[in-house]
DNA sequence: GCGGCCATCAACCGAATGGCTGATGGCGGG
DNA sequence: CCCGCCATCAGCCATTCGGTTGATGGCCGC
């Protein structure tokens, strides 16, 4: 069997650096090339028609995410392998939903990493056990309250110290009407009041993403 | 001059994989060994008497922190040089202190990484342009206000959600005094209310570090 | 030993918050 | 076609917050 052709997205040159050293030196791997954004990274596999991109998902300049919808919506040949440094709950299901075909991190010992590789040329999702344990748990809970889009826009407001008055006024909205959005927050948060509110807000990733 | 001396710390193989590459293709260096947390770097050094340990900041078991404060305390020769992925501001700060000699992120091209560690060898402090803006910035600023351990305590409590007069309960005091901490912190944060409080809680690290 | 910071407490007051009940209109799925 | 969810608004009311002023005692550093 001929070689994988592998393409290598990763802003640390360090990274890139470690991968193509790991995948060069082992047999059955070929790396095409190395991109440092997700811009890059689209550009390169429609070019170079890899069978598999190893992605990282946190990058400056076109994120991993955008890139791996990019693909997806040209409808290019190559799987997306998301190589991660930490898994954030709030990265693993968009990734997977954007057209992922695994999810592992770097921690990743390297057979894993070889492993993971050759499944997914072979179109089979692979995830590192941390991952995967952690779909599972959140495909059980049927749905952690994701807020509505007005809701998270008052809470934004609320984590900047702002009253329920002057909420309004930024949003061309009555007093009365935030009061009501942020009760619902409350609901569906479980919590009582605005501070706890957006302690919630910042544990499960809906506050805090500059 | 005899080749500089590294001991590589870092949890993922991958980017150890990466250093050592690095370090080993190019001249006037040689890689003692690696370290896959703090403790193993600890005693790797006390051991092996590098000249420069490169180290990454956040790793499972035993941080880097603790570690280069462990060093310093043991007064080993060797010059630490924190390789991170990002540049947080609450890191950068007391790994400095700690006693690291140099800051340096992992985007850094290979000629900077060289010469730093080969600068960081020669006892001179070493800053990525990232870090050291960073760090004039923040110490213009008068004090990035560290809470008290009172009121951080009581910060921790506004953010589950506990009324005053909870917290007042909680920790013994009169709801007066748990009011008057809260003035301190809104001050020293720069906000407003309890909920923004929380908020600058979270960026800043005072809090989420479950 | 004086000034600064921490930790504690008190009392007062105006404003903001949160709970409740109730209402309207739009939109999408079954 | 009705139900549920979103988004909007209103009024009432008890509670809670945050600001202010003022005070005490302990501890540390100069």
């Amino acid at each position: 069997m001929a070689d994988i052709s592998l393409l290598l997205v990763d802003d640390h040159p360090v990274v890139r650096n470690g991968l193509r050293g790991m995948f060069e030196s082992a047999p059955g791997f070929t790396v095409l090339a190395e991109a440092a954004n997700g811009v890059e990274a689209v550009e390169l596999a429609a070019e170079l028609d890899p069978d598999v991109v190893l992605m990282d998902l946190r990058m400056p300049g076109g994120s991993g995410l955008d890139a791996i919808t990019e693909l997806t919506r040209r409808g290019i040949r190559a799987k997306v392998l998301v190589l991660t440094t930490w898994d954030t709950d709030t990265d693993t299901l968009p990734a997977i939903e954007a057209g992922a075909t695994g999810y592992l991190l770097k921690d990743a010992p390297q057979d894993e990493l070889f492993n993971a590789v050759r499944q997914a040329a072979a179109g089979r999702t692979v995830l590192s056990p941390a991952v995967a344990s952690r779909l599972v748990s959140a495909v059980r809970s049927p749905a952690p309250s994701p807020l509505a889009a007005r809701e998270r826009q008052v809470l934004e407001l609320v984590a900047k110290g702002t009253s329920n008055r002057d909420i309004a006024r930024e949003l061309f909205i009555s007093e009365a009407t935030v009061k009501t959005h942020l009760s619902h927050v409350f609901t569906k948060l479980g919590v009582a009041d605005r501070a706890a509110a957006v302690a919630k807000g910042y544990e499960q990733g809906i506050l805090g993403r500059d």
